[in-house]
DNA sequence: AATGAATGAGTATTCATTCAT
DNA sequence: TATGAATGAATACTCATTCAT
């Protein structure tokens, strides 16, 4: 392989370097991030790591990407539930409760580094393509999950699935938007409890309404 | 006083600083945005640029809550109007709408300047604080609002109205966001009929629920 | 007159605004002193203080040549007693030591505004031609003050008035050199017992030889 | 190793860095040297002209310990002459009007260097540490140069030897002092002559006052 | 491939000086 | 004259990026 053994493979290093990149700006700020330091931090030279990242901004939008990646990972493994497809629907939102407890604590470097890198013409154009298909892929298997309810007879079928849908994902991303700043207020089971609210607008199905948490009690 | 008539009073001033600001970095990008440029574009020299604002991150700082005083403008506007709860409840909704309207093609620059202020943890500090207050004095009117209508009759009497404010401040935030990179997708209807789901939640009022637009028809 | 009642006259605003730029450089700095500061100190507008200072070089050039002014007359009062030339002579010495009693407290923000103002060419020549000239002048004074003990047969006829003047001067310089950083070790004390050293060798005046305090105990 | 062969040795580097700053003082002044230049003509680059000094305040600082390490060297090859203590002592007396010799063409730079470091607190602090030091040991050198002639029977024996010292330092300082801006007066000769005859004070050596140059002869 | 010394473009900020009132 | 708001020239320093070894 192409890797130097004591060093670790070319995946692992890049890893490394992705961490050090979250570490350092979490101590100083995405823009007072230094690249000396990430690379020190990583244990490689800055030669290196200008093998991996063609530019500090191309670093920070793989960072930025990396945290979409692995919330697709936790979406995924949270929706490889069987079940009927009330079961599924409640499995991928539980996902998307679990995307906002794991990306909470960093939202505030991840939005740092939106701000840095959106910047630059060349990557905001990378940064929101990325953005644009992700959240329009996450909503068209929202929509999807939804339908297969419909036709199930678990909601009533006039309703506008994709419309409900970008609702959910737009719960979501308002509740990380918060999560940012006030960190108290923007939990989990708060965007369960508002996943359920918006749902039940779907109704008929008053048995699901019934798990909707905190919106059942003034 | 404190101004020289033909160049406009400080607050005229001020303002014209602020628009400047704005100008530059949706041409230059909040990191690539010079001061020179700034003081160049509002016709004030640069010493006076540093009589209204200490520094480029007190600057851009200011923009941003100037951004969120001016939705704050938006929504009282909207909810000056009078009948019974329900309707204020309305118009409040239409504010918040509002505020999708007129903040969506600035929420480019408005991310890019909280990215960079963010990252110093003075300014972090100030625009933290700012927006914590903001989103729960915005929940508290809506949470208020809603209790309006519950007294009236109008929603199930039981109903968390605070969870239910929370989620209608998340579908703000959330369509904010998504308008920075998907302007097509997160629009003002998308919202309004993102609330009256999540409000039909709040039945019985099936006559509220059949507003909710883009919601009933697949 | 031309002065302005409340605010003193011209003479008295001048002097004002010496005395404040001194207490700003001891607080400051000389190359940190704000012109500003030192108005503000002194109870003028920035424009009065322009009125009496062409520039901020200018102000400090003319806080040096003021301090040199001022060791004048405390030399001039300690040299205007009655009697010998030998009474007169130690009269001299002791407006000298006199003179670095007074000075060596200011001396630190004497030689740093030295330094900035002798950085403009047209400044430092006047500095230099003034302190020249003082040096020279006094020089003379002290010569001929030898001179004068010498011809009435209290020092050699032979030694070389001039040179011996001119090492009163150096001490005193050193002395005043070593005060800005060394206030201990250079003291009005240690400067009198250099002189009469230095005049011991004038000799054979004995008796005075006698009152070379610090130099005739190991 | 950490230097590059065809650009020289750090070492190399460093002072070819000290002489341009003192250069590029001596046409532009302390305060009016910029960086960029004394880079230029040291022919290195910014970034590597602050790899060897932290600020500008940290290499004039530099080139002022830089004069009086060469002010060290220059007396230490005059002391190293063999032979009995009065011939020790002269030999260092001639190192100190060696010193005056080199060091007077840059009494100016130095001066101005001085204030402008002196105006930071922090550097003034290491500045007078320095000097202090300096000027203390240099004292306490020729102080037992005095004390090995008195012992040698070749001084009064009573004399205060430290005492001596100080004047002898005084008068070098002073002569430095006067050399900055009158250079005609200032000279290596006259400082001979002030040391013989401040030494002359030390008796009975009536040998030695005979070689007190220009203070013999009116 | 790896290293890390060298490079030098780039800019926020200050503050002496001016001048309209 | 007095004021103090406005001006804008001037520069130390940083740090992303390169490239000789």
């Amino acid at each position: 392989m192409a890797s130097t053994p004591q060093d670790g493979s070319d995946a692992v290093k890049r890893s490394r370097i992705l961490e050090a990149a979250l570490e350092v700006c979490e101590r100083s700020g995405v823009e007072g991030a230094r690249m000396d330091e990430v690379a020190a931090l990583a244990r490689v030279s800055k030669g290196t790591l200008y093998r991996f990242f063609d530019s500090k901004h191309d670093l920070f939008l793989a960072t930025i990407i990396d945290s979409y990646e692995e919330s697709l990972r936790i979406i995924d493994t949270a929706t490889a539930v069987e079940g009927d497809p009330l079961r599924r629907l409640e499995g991928l939102l539980d996902g998307l409760t679990g995307v906002l407890a794991a990306l909470a604590p960093r939202m505030g470097v991840h939005y740092q580094a939106w701000g840095v890198v959106a910047g630059h013409p060349q990557f905001q154009e990378r940064l929101y393509g990325f953005l644009c298909r992700f959240h329009a892929q996450r909503g068209e298997e929202i929509r999807d999950a939804i339908r297969d309810v419909q036709r199930a007879g678990g909601f009533r079928a006039d309703a506008d699935a994709a419309a409900f849908a970008e609702g959910i994902m737009a719960l979501l991303s308002g509740f990380l938007y918060r999560a940012t700043f006030d960190r108290e207020r923007a939990t989990p089971e708060g965007l369960r409890a508002a996943f359920d609210a918006l749902l039940r607008g779907l109704g008929p199905d008053a048995a699901h309404a019934g798990a909707a948490g905190g919106y059942g009690h003034g």
